[in-house]
DNA sequence: CATATCTGTGAAAATGTTTTCATGAGATTT
DNA sequence: AAATCTCATGAAAACATTTTCACAGATATG
């Protein structure tokens, strides 16, 4: 019961090997006789074809990596599902790879996938390989997700919502409610996401005349990890006077924080009014549902596998972006103030 | 720049083949002068071995395949990464298919996986392909994830938590607070997860001297899909004289329970309470923390992975079985009845 | 000095496919 | 009846590796 081949099928059905992968393939007639003789015994072996041979000889594996930052994290889970999904209906398979942001893991992923001969990658970058990612573009389709790469020689796609408009949207929200003194848990700077939706942030304050200088007070910096939206949490509000409401930039900092409120006993959106970037898991079950920027990881997940199914298809395609507009979403985590301030 | 091959190398470096290889891979001495000769030419070249080629070779792939549910669903998603992570730690990579649920995907998945020539598959089954998974599982290292198979020609391992003692649990922790009207939102009775957690849940109820018969009242039959914990909860909620309590057989049906409560006001635990089979992402800052059996997935998902890699190792390791016993998590949907009834 | 041993390298086989090309038998045409 | 054509099938090459085996040159041994 050992692994059949071909060969075995062949030997078998007193045919050749060729004609054995014809009946397989449907790629040339072969007669009714021989073809059912050759059907039975490819059904009592319980014969499979080997891919890994059929691969080497067409130098493609209907397979796509995908390295993501995060497996766990809903807004990649959702991505990676919805990607999944569809790469399945175009029988294509998916390697999964998660880097916890670490630069050296992903170069590892690449590399691997790189002489794994994978047909093409989603990534999610770290943002510190931006070199080789240009030179691996050279001959490997690839989407980019989320993080742009720098580097002028990268050839492919670039997948998006706009952060900036993201950042903005956070801060109208909460000056339509009222909001001035308006504090922020900032992701990482260096990645263009974290810086993007900061900008966004601060050129919003600027067109409602509040200016966020470089001493701006109400400003924590963290790195996207859950911690640092609780320990963000905390610093801001144990100001003397703290910010009427606070913008977390993306989803785990968010329910750090929300933990820190939590803990503390500070009423959301009582005490402090809360808006999120990102979605998360089963929002409408939390003990508040957040005011949050929403991201439409459904499309982004759903765009990036087509993306790279057509540069599959078709190497040669010029450099695209798409970039969503995000949206914000109503919780009941943000109240409205009348001006006592 | 197009793929580099070890001909290719071979031929700018002026050596043979073999001689390329043997650099590579160290497998016997080459003079130093020839040596760094092929590795100026790799270098320059960024050529990286066609692994393709080496499986055919070798007949392994150092792949493993993982085919779980839903990569969503917060338990098997946990399974996931923590496998994931110790793969990645041995070098192995993963091929993640999901099934929701559906028995011809499944086995879609098999036959692919079969086919790729992955060296071992991590399976949490349907629970409908028991006579194609016996037979794969003679030649192919299987490891089975909370879904026992009932053939008898089946090898490989299980791991599991056990779902009877986790059904009893939820019944003795709600009795021990006093309640005896008990409700019960089940699972697939068809899967061995939901017929041993209810097995469990009858035996506990029986234990306290209340018996559980077909005509019992509050029972409500699902497939341990979100929407039926919500149709659950209100079937059960509407009765004349609902329960004091709900038992949810799993994480997905009480979030559709929760969002039941919440939609229409019903305060937990205050005017019901509820124990949920499994955990739920971020169940800290759900408007109530439920209690519920925590079936560890952190250490299910890194056994099931050493398992499979242990397996690969020794294909002909005896079957084994690894049944965690769970425990119950403590939270605060649980009130505590005096003896009103 | 002749023979035996060692050693660094290359040629070629093998892994399981698909596909091109050749072949020969049967059918069709003149 | 001979010549041509059609067509089902088989043999072999190709894909990128690793490894066995052979070989030639150098060194050691008697």
């Amino acid at each position: 019961m050992a692994a059949m081949t071909i060969k075995e099928i062949a030997r078998l059905a007193g045919v050749s090997i060729a004609t054995v992968s014809r009946v397989i393939n449907g790629t040339s007639y072969v007669s009714p006789d021989i073809e059912s003789r050759v059907r039975k015994v490819i059904e009592d072996s319980q014969y499979v074809p080997n891919s890994v041979a059929r691969s080497l000889r067409f130098d493609n594996t209907w397979t796509v990596g995908s390295i993501i930052s995060d497996i766990a994290n809903s807004y990649f889970n959702i991505i990676a599902k919805v990607s999944l999904d569809l790469l399945r209906e175009r029988n294509y398979s998916m390697i999964i790879c998660s880097t916890e942001e670490d630069a050296d893991r992903e170069l590892n992923y690449l590399r691997f996938l790189d002489g794994r001969k994978v047909d093409g990658i989603m990534l999610n970058s770290t943002g510190k390989n931006d070199d080789y990612i240009a030179l691996l573009s050279q001959r490997m389709p690839i989407v980019l997700l989320n993080r742009r790469i720098r580097h002028a020689g990268f050839r492919g796609d670039f997948i998006d919502s706009s952060n900036h408009e993201g950042g903005s949207l956070m801060v109208d929200h909460l000056f339509r409610h009222g909001h001035r003194r308006i504090g922020v848990i900032n992701g990482d700077l260096g990645l263009s996401t974290g810086q993007e939706r900061f900008e966004g942030f601060v050129e919003a304050m600027a067109r409602h005349g509040l200016s966020v200088g470089s001493d701006y007070p109400f400003r924590f910096d963290g790195k996207f990890h859950m911690d640092e939206g609780f320990e963000g949490a905390r610093v801001l509000c144990e100001k003397s006077r703290p910010p009427t409401a606070i913008a977390v930039m993306n989803n785990a900092m968010a329910i750090g924080a929300m933990k820190y409120f939590k803990a503390r006993h500070i009423r959301v959106p009582e005490d402090i009014s809360l808006v999120v970037y990102g979605d998360i898991f089963n929002s409408d079950i939390l003990y508040v549902e957040p005011d949050h920027v929403t991201l439409n990881p459904y499309v982004i997940g759903r765009k990036a596998a087509e993306s790279i199914l057509e540069r599959i298809r078709q190497p040669d395609l010029p450099n695209r972006e798409v970039i969503y507009s995000p949206t914000l979403s109503q919780g009941n985590s943000v109240a409205t103030l009348s001006q006592q301030e």
